[in-house]
Parts: C-alpha cells; structure tokens; sequence
RNA sequence: GGAGGGGUACCUGAGUGGUCAAAGGGAUCAGACUGUAAAUCUGACGCGCGAGCUUCGGUGGUUCGAAUCCACCCCCCUCCA
C-alpha cells in the first residue's frame, strides 16, 4: 500500500492536488514533504500531533520529513482558520517559542536514519533578511491580488463586516508561498502537508514554484480533527492540552484521551496512534459490544501517553488514575501517596496551625476554587461546597465553614480534596 | 482628510435617564442520571457570608439619579478623496 492510501485509510486526508501524479510521484522514489508550525505558545498542543505524525507516517514509508518552524511567519500571523485579528507577540517571545517547538517537535521524527533523517529549518532564516524591494519585485510580481482575494480564508474576513483584515495578514499568503519555493530549492521539497485550512495557502505555493521553477509541486491536507457534539476540540476544564508536561501533567494528558467520547473514540485511535489496522478493528469490536468497558478509550489513552511523554508518563498516570478513580483511599498507605505527588499529581503543600485548616482556603490555595472565568474565588469554594460537588478522604462535606484539622488528615498529613468527579488535589502538611 | 456605522460581561447580542449587576442564546463550572462517555434535566455564572463594592471603549460634565444625555479623546468597520 503506498503512502497516500495510507494516509486515507487513517481518515487523514481532507485534499490531494493532482491525486494521480502525487502517488506516482511518492512511489517513485524518496520525496521530501515539509508541514509548518507557526509558533503561537510556548508549546506544542494536541491538535498539532496529527501533523507531526503525519510527517512520522511519511518517514516510515521512506520519505524525508522536514519540519519547518514559523520563526517569520509566526510574526504575522495566518489569516487562515480565525476570524479575526491575531496579536501580534513581541519578537523575542517567538524567538522563544521557536526554539521550545523545535526541541518538542525533534521527539517525533528520526532524525538519524541515513537518507529519510528529517531535517528542522526556520523560515527566519530566508524570510528575516529579504529586502522589501526584492520581495514585492522577485515575489509579489507572481501574486494577483485578485487571485488572493478569492482564497477563503481571506474572503471570509472580507464577508464579516466588523472585522476585516489587515495588510500584514493578507502577506501571510505569499510568505508561505514564497516558503514552499525556497524548501524546494535548497532540499528538492515537493510536497508540502497541513490542515485542511491551509489548502489555499498550499496551492498558492505549488503555483509560485511552477511559475519561478517551472516545476511541479503537490499539497495534501488532512482534516481538522473535530468533536461528534460539535465542540472545539483540544480543550479540557483547564483549557488547551499541551504537550509539556509542564503545561498539561501525564496525568491530566491520559484523563484527557481517556474520557473521549464514544462517538469520537475510534476515529481519534485511527487519526493519533499507529496502532495496526487489525489492531484497530480489534478494539472496534471490543468498544461495540461494551462501551462501558471502555477498551478503545484506555488503548487510546495509552498509546498517547506512551508516545508523548514516554513509559514512565505513562506509568505515573495510571497510577494517580488507579489510585483515584479505582482503589478506595483507605487502601493507599503513606508511601503510596508520597508517590502520588511525585508522579506529578496537583500537589499542595501547606503547613498546618495548631486551629487547622479552613476548607475554603484549601480550595483557594489549590486551585480548585476555579470559577467558570477562570478566577480563583472564595465565593466560588463557598458555592462549590454548597452545590454537594466538594469530598474529602472521600467523604462529601457540606459545611462551608469546615475546618479541617491534623487529626482528620490520612497518615497526620495528606488531604485528598476532590472537586466534582474526576477533578483530585492532593494537600500535603509541611512542618 | 470627508461622510456614515459601531465599541455592552468569556463570545454573541438586547437594553436608549430610575424597577439594570444589565434580557436571550452559546460557552464554561457544578448537581442528578450513567460507564471517569454522549444526550437530557437542574443549579451557578462580576467580587463579597452579608451590608455593600466594582462594571457597559477612555476622560470629564449634566442630573437627586447615566450603559443610556452632553463634550473631548481612543479604537474598529463601510464608502469617498
């Protein structure tokens, strides 16, 4: 099977330019295939995954992928896939995220493996130095701005009258464009990958590559990943799921792809794993004849956890989720909850007067007292308990005013204060 | 530079002198039901236990009283130059 019928066996492809000439291409020899990741946070989120191991699926089938980091682009700003205007970042925040992207990115692909070892490039390098006349001469000449006009994504901004866009954003085009070329001169790249909203930004650069190169060049997309409720993927209660572990723990990682919903679960294991196909209609079976049992949704949850933050990620969040959601609290001992902290599970440390602790202040201190603005409030703590929606130990409490003292503590020093269901923190007394 | 339209809470969007902490919808959070699912139903949704305090682009002003009226300023959109 060659790669393109891969990919779309995997739900993976949204657009082909030139479906026939591409699998005649690809199967012809090694290509090299570039996808861009314009830095717009510190880190990388899960939506990114579907790329990045696009670019990996192309590697394993003997092609070079070639990342390309948006340190120029970045400074624009992609029209594409927003309605509106994107803040601009100060330059030294995106030389920062920049440089954290390419080392999140460098997990994903093999970057020594002989003549398909990916390769990292930064659009800065070619972009930052172009003169503006040489830009509009050598580059703009190709561009219609009537052409432009038509694309989508611009169009759309055109349409809502409150918005429009700005000349800066409206160049975004022909810098991508004018990226493709390059990546094709310097590395023989002819194939160039994104989400389904980049399309216009992709046959815009096959066409700048045919007019200044006279070669020919593809583009294929896949789809953004989207929710069977129609709800924005990516986001939990805390917000977006980051791959650093800094940002987003194992733990709350695998909880996140382990409450998939069903009608989501098997596309999701097809779109981020590289489970099999036999493997796949496995779990299938599995997840028809009993979704309770959850089968896919741990498969996923796994499968992700192992491959973005390793065995010991992995291991760390099934544990707290063991420990949590399966085993009562009273079969923990002391050293089983030390562990629990160090496997990264929301921890706080307070130390203890001899009038205890007020709950309320324990749902402040740690975080849990989030109200839906994304404040911490006592008024919010107060209405959770209230609302029957805050435990202890285990036990629910229904006073706002508890306080709780060292004798109440598991072990003289640990609190488990739980939030709704799933939501867990652990309280530690220092001395 | 000219003419017109507009800026209301996370988003959308009502409100045009008091009864407005500001309708409705969405999002979000929690409860019930379940399977750590979805759908559904219920509650919360500026801060504060409360008295009360701080909000309707900004600053001043009119008024007993302003999101609402006036002045100036800032920003966005459309058309013209």
């Amino acid at each position: 099977m060659n790669i393109i019928d891969h990919l779309r066996q995997r739900g993976l492809v949204a657009q082909l330019s030139a479906d026939e000439e591409l699998s005649q291409h690809l199967e012809s020899g090694l290509r090299t295939v570039y996808c861009g990741f314009d830095p717009t946070a510190d880190s990388l989120h899960i939506g990114n995954l579907v790329p990045l191991l696009a670019l990996r699926r192309f590697q394993l089938a003997g092609h070079r992928p070639l990342l390309l980091v948006g340190g120029a682009t970045g400074m624009i700003g992609d029209p594409g896939g927003r309605d509106s205007e994107r803040e601009l970042q100060p330059r030294e925040t995106i030389t920062d995220w920049v440089e954290k992207i390419h080392q999140q990115a460098s997990q994903f692909l093999d970057f020594n493996c002989g003549a398909t070892s990916a390769v990292i490039v930064n659009n800065a390098s070619w972009t930052e130095e172009l003169r503006v006349i040489d830009y509009l001469r050598d580059i703009g000449k190709h561009f219609s701005v009537n052409a432009m006009v038509q694309k989508e994504s611009v169009r759309r901004r055109f349409e809502d009258a409150s918005v429009g866009i700005s000349y800066t954003e409206f160049s975004y085009l022909i810098l991508q464009s004018y990226d493709f070329v390059v990546l094709n001169q310097q590395y023989d790249c002819t194939i160039q990958m994104g989400g389904s909203d980049q399309w216009g930004n992709i046959t815009s650069g096959i066409d700048l590559i045919r007019r200044v190169e006279g070669k020919q060049a593809f583009g294929i997309t896949y789809p953004l990943v989207t929710k069977a409720d129609g709800t924005k993927f990516g986001k939990s209660s805390g917000g977006a799921i980051w791959i650093d572990p800094n940002k987003t723990s194992p733990f709350c990682f695998y909880q996140f792809w382990r409450n998939t919903a069903d009608d989501d679960v098997l596309k999701y294991l097809s779109l981020f794993t590289f489970l099999p196909q036999e493997q796949l209609a496995e779990l299938e079976a599995s997840h028809q004849a009993g979704p309770g049992e959850r089968r896919a949704h741990v498969a996923l949850a796994q499968e992700l956890t192992q491959m973005v933050h390793g065995d010991t990620g992995l291991q760390s969040a099934e544990r707290i989720t063991q420990a949590m959601f399966t085993n009562s609290l009273a079969e923990l001992d002391a050293e089983d909850l030390e562990q629990l902290a160090q496997d990264g599970m929301d921890t706080s440390l307070v130390e203890m007067s001899d009038k205890g602790l007020r709950l309320i202040e324990l749902l402040v201190e740690s975080g849990l007292a989030l109200t839906p603005r994304g404040e911490v409030t006592i008024g919010q703590a107060r209405k959770l308990i209230i609302a029957n929606s805050v435990s202890v130990n285990g036990t629910k409490v229904s006073d706002a005013e508890l306080t709780l003292s060292r004798d109440g503590a598991l072990f003289g020093r640990f609190f488990v204060i739980q939030k709704g269901k799933k939501i867990h923190h652990l309280i530690k007394i220092v001395d």
